[in-house]
DNA sequence: TTGAAAGCGCTAACAT
DNA sequence: ATGTTAGCGCTTTCAA
């Protein structure tokens, strides 16, 4: 039993959130915010201005709650009298409504998540603007959530989305991620899905991927048509499937032009940049050295000619490199990358406007997409002898 | 008056959401989904199942919801068995509490909106990384609005917060903002704030910074002594007192020297690329050519590079630069460029740190800090002749 | 230790 | 055109 510490009555007494870790009390007769002291001394008083609600400009134009949310939602049933009042309070005592309460009551979010393994390398924040742009002016707010290549984390950002009450998900995967029931989750529940870039096979979602089997294949020419003979590859992810896509389209390239595919030239990469230092390193101490390398993706390709300087290989002319992505480095960077383009922009744009199609639309309304965006070699020096 | 299209009856009918702009029901009896249809025809019938709440795990027990949100907590008085089954149920039945119907309950949002002008360029992303490192330890979730250097979008992203209910904000200022009555919303409703790197001075909020004069001192003085003479500055734009901090570092350190302060030396830049090109192209084709280039941050230092590498004009030798921030490509860009180093990473850290304390304090609990973290200059290539 | 009931801020069916 | 009422999923008092 709660009494209010100034006019000691219990009946219009509210918790009101929690300050230092203590229940905070809330009069609504008196207007006092108060909490209990610890063990002695007197209360200590908290004023706090709560938000205002429709309550408060119901109150205050002796109106009825509804009058005010219909007002407010341009309903067609009201007085313009009406509604003008109920806009000119809602701006006088700076309404803002509560969108946890209309979620709560339209049982939709009007979110969207996003999950993604980092934010650090300009691929992944480039795609979420492009994303973002498209969710704003379709009026859906954005959580992103970074997995930071943990499959444990991905699980908890799931779990988080869930809570969240998204309505729909756009993913890319953790190097890690094996295992697919969180995602299967929101088959379930029929939260819409789009995968993009690192997209999860067993899941019959809409994808977003670029064709990184082309690219490659495109790449590799590129050098074999420059004179390199003997071409390694950094290669990804073994649970990626544009690891693979991107392996296909090297030793495809190689055999179509009746190139050996030396197992030794083709070595893993876990995607840290410590690694790609070391797997650089391991290619160029190899005996028989290759004499160019396609990376997987730019940060590996930066390390590769960073290692390569320092060895004292000589890029181009002794070491040719293309790599996959075109991150704004690789232009500035000397001597510049040769390098497969993909459009993240557009990527994130696209797997923004599919998601949304299939929240508008609705559960069984759609059927999965699967769009796959062109990438384009761009020739710089690092490739031409 | 809706009616159930298999059972006919009229009582157990809730709306459940919107499926291709129309109403769906659901019918609690039969379990069914259903819309009408537009004109004639049969209604389709939509199957979806819906997140489970406690009421399904208490029916699923037949025990009470609030036995079930009682286990749920982890509360003191509820029987060890009980707990245990509704743990067990919960899980059997994929429950996820829902966040929405819990924050409105308790008041406590568990979320933090971050505002940044952008996140394209290295330091907004890698700031929130931070942030939102320490704001995961914590327990909260993080709302990130990109107001893309507009004011007006600036003010649509506080409205959103304040109708997420954040507990708390995180901002850098637009280039534009010259106007706070939107951020005075959340100080009225003691919304703690903490402004970072572009703070906004007549709020009497938390804020960190970089030692924005010392860096730009400590930059231009480290050109003076290697031996240059006629130093230019590529400055900000005037709302932010970052620009002011930097651009009187660049004077002190002149003064100090004894060296002439030449306005014409002095560009206003208004942080887009393209402009960033036109103020360098603009001082390297002045009849008095300066020696020297101190720039605002990276952006800028890498376009006066860009354009003295076209113009023919040698850096270092002909050309000294230094640059302010240190992101990755001040380092791999040829030549590599000497530039003020900040604690990006830590900036978000800390941010998000005091703010948490603030939100923990409770209002009226804490007093505003002001955080002013250690710039380092970082000399390379570009300003040693 | 549990259940019943009220209420967080909002919308919408229904009555007027 | 407006008010009354119920309910979204949850927590919390109060009563048992």
């Amino acid at each position: 039993m709660i009494r209010c510490i100034k006019c000691n009555q219990v009946h219009a007494i509210t918790k009101s959130g929690i300050v230092r870790g203590k229940q905070r009390y809330r009069c609504k007769d008196c207007n006092l915010f108060f909490t209990f002291p610890d063990k002695e001394g007197k209360p200590t008083p908290v004023r706090q201005q709560q938000a205002p609600t429709i309550r408060d400009i119901a109150t205050e134009l002796n109106i009825s709650k509804s009058t005010v949310s219909r007002a407010l939602q341009a309903h067609s049933d009201i007085n313009e009298h009406t509604r003008n009042a109920v806009i000119d309070m809602a701006r006088k005592l700076n309404y803002h409504p509560n969108l946890l309460a209309k979620s709560l009551v339209n049982k939709k979010s009007n979110t969207i998540g996003i999950i993604v393994p980092e934010f650090v390398n300009y691929f992944f924040p480039t795609l979420i603007i492009g994303a973002q742009e498209v969710a704003a002016r379709a009026g859906y707010n954005v959580i992103i959530c970074q997995s930071q290549e943990s499959a444990k984390t991905e699980v908890a950002n799931v779990n988080v989305l869930l809570s969240s009450r998204v309505e729909g998900v756009i993913v890319s995967m953790t190097k890690e991620t094996k295992q697919y029931d969180h995602f299967r989750t929101f088959e379930k529940l029929s939260i819409p899905m789009v995968f993009f870039n690192r997209i999860c096979e067993p899941l019959d979602t809409s994808r977003v991927t670029v064709n990184d089997y082309e690219g490659a294949f495109k790449g590799v020419e590129h050098l074999i048509k420059n004179g390199f003979t003997k071409i390694a590859h950094i290669a990804g992810p073994g649970n990626l499937l544009l690891s693979h896509n991107r392996l296909k389209g090297y030793q495809d390239a190689l055999k179509k032009y009746r190139m050996p595919i030396n197992d030794k030239y083709i070595i893993p990469y876990n995607l840290t940049d410590s690694h790609a230092r070391k797997c650089a390193q391991k290619l160029l101490q190899l005996r028989d050295r290759p004499d160019a390398i396609f990376c997987l993706n730019d940060v590996c390709t930066t390390q590769a000619l960073l290692v390569a300087k320092e060895m004292g290989i000589a890029v181009p002319q002794e070491l040719g490199i293309v790599g996959f992505g075109n991150n704004p480095l690789s232009a500035y960077i000397e001597p510049s990358l040769t390098t497969i383009e993909q459009p993240v922009h557009e990527m994130g744009r696209v797997a923004m406007d599919i998601l949304i199609d299939h929240i508008t639309k609705g559960y069984g309304q759609y059927t999965p997409v699967h769009r796959t965006l062109a990438t384009k070699l761009v020739v710089r020096a690092s490739s031409v002898k």
